[in-house]
RNA sequence: GGAGAGGUGGCUGAGUGGUUGAAAGCGGCGGUCUUGAAAACCGUUUUCCGGGCAACCGGAACGGGGGUUCGAAUCCCUCCCUCUCCGCCA
């Protein structure tokens, strides 16, 4: 959440950076919320200090034996207004708050700026693309051919956009998994295992919450969500905790599953194993210090690439542009490998 | 599932409805002493919000929320969490 008093201090800033992201706030509404609010905490503030002062002397009174009736008539009627008060600082409170919930990260000055995807820069490129002199098969057929991905079974146990693993298949997984887990550990990061499920809280601290409920599968008649992704435990994992300076950067490499539900993306890359509802994932992150948090993120995504390089396939870093940056992110480099050649081939079986 | 105990500052741990933001100890910080350190002694040490250029002033916080009261860490309700015992169980 953008902090209200970057938007007192700088609002010129934040309104640029939500130019830039294409994004509607209305930051003038927000200051005069928050100037009415604290009108009326101070009012509220004037009021209690008024009303302790006599609930003091009252007490004071009581232990000389002295008469108090004119003190309780002096504040008479003071209750009904501080609650009056009370109420509607906390409304004022709670909208300024929902607000401020919706308002998405300023971009890092690095960030390429430009309204769409079109606009990202590719930072490096590594690697060949194989040529085939024959006609390559998408994934989903290679792998139902191969028998080590099952669509169809997978529908049957819970419906679209899932896959059963199975056989080698299962095994390349696991592999996977494993081997980018033993990867980074061996690299300096402390592996851990979290719950797949968080409670709303900690979807509202990784910004998940309030704006993008639908894109999350809730338990029913509980407050408990299925993660989306790792990030969700491992940067709750230290919410309202001040670190100590000198342990900085703590890094984390996590395996979870992920689950999304997918709203509003019917029909997009309907085949294959791109968009399930659940899928696997080794996450890296990191907790650094502002004054070199960008040079831990070019350390991290190094180590993410190291992986396509380990396993020989072909990628480009690409530094997002702020109309395509994600919500909470002040900066992304993406790893385009391939997933983005999976997709080419099925973006060309789809025109056909 | 049943029964019970408990949640207080960085930590341990007192606390009768009224100068208790909170004893004491530990830890931290500053100082005296010392060549330096330890010990001892003295002092100091919560956070957030608002107002103010500032010194400072006001408000809030004893697991969360609500209630009673002029006044709540203390009484009542409710939720959450931790621990112990019994039962059941992967």
């Amino acid at each position: 959440m953008i902090s209200i008093e970057l938007i007192r201090k700088n609002p010129e800033v934040v309104k640029k950076a939500m130019k830039e992201r294409g994004v509607e706030v209305d930051i003038e509404a927000i200051i005069s919320l928050d100037l009415e609010k604290r009108r009326i905490q101070k009012e509220l503030d004037d009021l209690k200090a008024e009303k302790n002062k006599v609930s003091k002397l009252i007490g004071q009174y009581k232990r000389e034996g002295k008469d108090t009736t004119e003190l309780f008539n002096s504040i008479k009627g003071k209750g009904e207004k501080i609650k009056e008060l009370e109420e509607s600082l906390k409304k004022k409170g709670e909208e300024l708050e929902d607000l401020l919930y919706r308002i998405p990260n300023i971009p890092h000055e690095s960030v390429p700026v430009g309204e769409d995807e079109s606009f990202n820069k590719e930072i490096k490129r590594w690697g060949e693309i194989r040529d085939f002199d024959f006609e390559p098969l998408p994934h989903w057929d290679i792998g139902t051919g191969l028998d080590i991905l099952d669509f169809e079974r997978a529908s049957k146990i819970v419906g679209a956009r899932f896959v059963v693993y199975k056989g080698l298949g299962a095994k390349l997984e696991r592999a996977l998994i494993n081997f980018m887990l033993e990867t980074h550990i061996e690299n300096g990061y402390t592996e851990i295992l979290p719950p797949f499920i968080a409670k709303a809280e900690s979807l509202y601290g990784t910004g998940n919450l309030p704006k993008f409920e639908e894109d999350l599968f809730k338990l029913k008649g509980t407050d408990w969500y299925l993660i989306p992704t790792a990030e969700v435990p491992l940067t709750n994992l230290h919410r309202n905790e001040i670190l100590d300076e000198e342990k900085l950067p703590i890094r984390y490499v996590a395996y979870t599953p992920c689950f999304r539900s997918e709203a509003g993306s019917y029909g997009r890359d309907v085949r294959g194993i791109i968009r399930q509802h659940q899928f696997n994932k080794v996450e890296l992150m990191t907790y650094a210090h502002p004054d070199n948090s960008y040079d831990e993120l070019e350390f991290l995504t190094r180590e993410a690439a190291k992986i396509l390089e380990l396993l020989e396939l072909p990628y480009r870093v690409m530094a997002l542009s702020t109309g395509d940056l994600g919500f909470s992110s002040a900066r992304t480099d993406t790893l385009k490998s391939l997933p983005a050649l999976i997709l080419k081939i099925f973006r060309q079986e789809e025109q056909k």
